[in-house]
DNA sequence: CGCAGATTTGACAGCCATCAAGGTACGTGG
DNA sequence: CCACGTACCTTGATGGCTGTCAAATCTGCG
């Protein structure tokens, strides 16, 4: 298969929302987040994707997607266009099975986002998302000691949890404070697991 | 296809969360609501079954869904087993198309919901909710006058949109006051359109 | 009629948004 | 190396939306 490289600097839109679309891209190397643009100029991120990450898994069976795709880090990724992705799915079983879990995985991920931004407190949310990228750095082996890449500004940890930049701040300092992260040059460490965990079960 | 008619009376649970699931069900007649239970007894809802329905389309590739599924008025419908489920896919491929496209829609449906849980007002939320549920009856013609059937309780719209009973009825209560909107007898009938989309859509 | 569940209304409190100002980090060009 | 601009972060003051608690009324049904 024929792969596109292609790079995005921070920032940059590489998908937008409501416009015909025909690939599928597949992250190399930094982060990027999908969003639905909202009227008033703010957005609702509902997932950000790591390198090993694809923009979306539904493109086969859509002609336009209502999420855009926004590069947070500089980005390098490649490009499947439809027909290459159609071709790769039919020809093999396995990963045709791959894609569907994948699919399924992002639906669930979805409802829970869903249910975080109902039902639970600024403080929850915000411990949910760390503890939620904190769990898929293990599962990709790159946490030592609690610690991990962190490139999110605070406006996109706003975007995600729904919340205002200002009370992000507000939330991620008081956490800085007990003692439960640490976030600096980009990195996040969590220092008191169980505590995190705790706030964000009840 | 052997159909396997059931019933339940209103308010009894048909899926339970986390539990193996083998089968599907397809809703007959009566409405039915897909819920994630959270802690301290609450619950999301995520979407409303009305008859035509499928509770899931992702049972292939899970073993067990994140879902509960409750009557919400008294219940007919039918299940098929994973098994006739895989075979129907397999045999149809229109089917198999009409599945995954019912399943994005779901996705997409899903998003939606997350961005009103984390973005709009209690008053956006529910106009958002009642012009959702017009829309889906309009396209089963079932539409006269702006009156459609709507057996929801206030308990339900609460947990569909993560609202308290009590807000809930005093944003009814003032939709009514303003003429928008009218309940009586389990029916919904939309008095003021322009507005109520005004409200929904800003 | 009586009871359980549902709805409505009032009083009050708390969480989070908004507005505003000042501080910090970082890249760019002189 | 320094000046400067732009984005980003922090902190305080204030207010509004929505939750919580409580009690009264209504509805449907046995």
């Amino acid at each position: 298969v024929a792969h596109l490289h292609k790079f995005a600097p921070k920032r940059r839109t590489i998908y937008r929302a409501n416009e015909a679309y025909s690939s599928v891209a597949f992250i190399r190397d930094g982060w990027a987040c999908a969003y639905i643009p909202l009227p008033k100029g703010s957005r609702q991120i509902l997932s950000f994707l790591l390198p090993g990450d694809i923009t979306s898994a539904a493109a086969v069976f859509q002609e336009r997607s209502e999420t855009s795709i926004e590069a947070i880090t500089d980005l390098h990724y490649f490009t499947l266009n439809k027909a290459q992705l159609i071709e790769a799915l039919s020809a093999n079983q396995k990963i045709f099975n791959a894609f569907c879990k994948l699919w399924v995985e992002r639906k669930s991920e979805m409802a829970n986002l869903a249910a975080d931004l109902g039902h639970r407190s600024a403080e929850q949310r915000i411990a949910r998302l760390i503890l939620a990228l904190l769990k898929r750095h293990i599962e990709r082996d790159l946490v030592h000691d609690g610690r991990f890449p962190f490139p999110l500004r605070l406006r996109h940890i706003a975007d995600a949890t729904g919340l205002t930049v200002v009370h992000v701040s507000r939330v991620i300092g008081a956490m800085r404070k007990l003692g439960l992260i640490k976030i600096e040059r980009r990195f996040l460490t969590v220092l008191d697991l169980p505590e995190l965990q705790s706030i964000g079960n009840s």
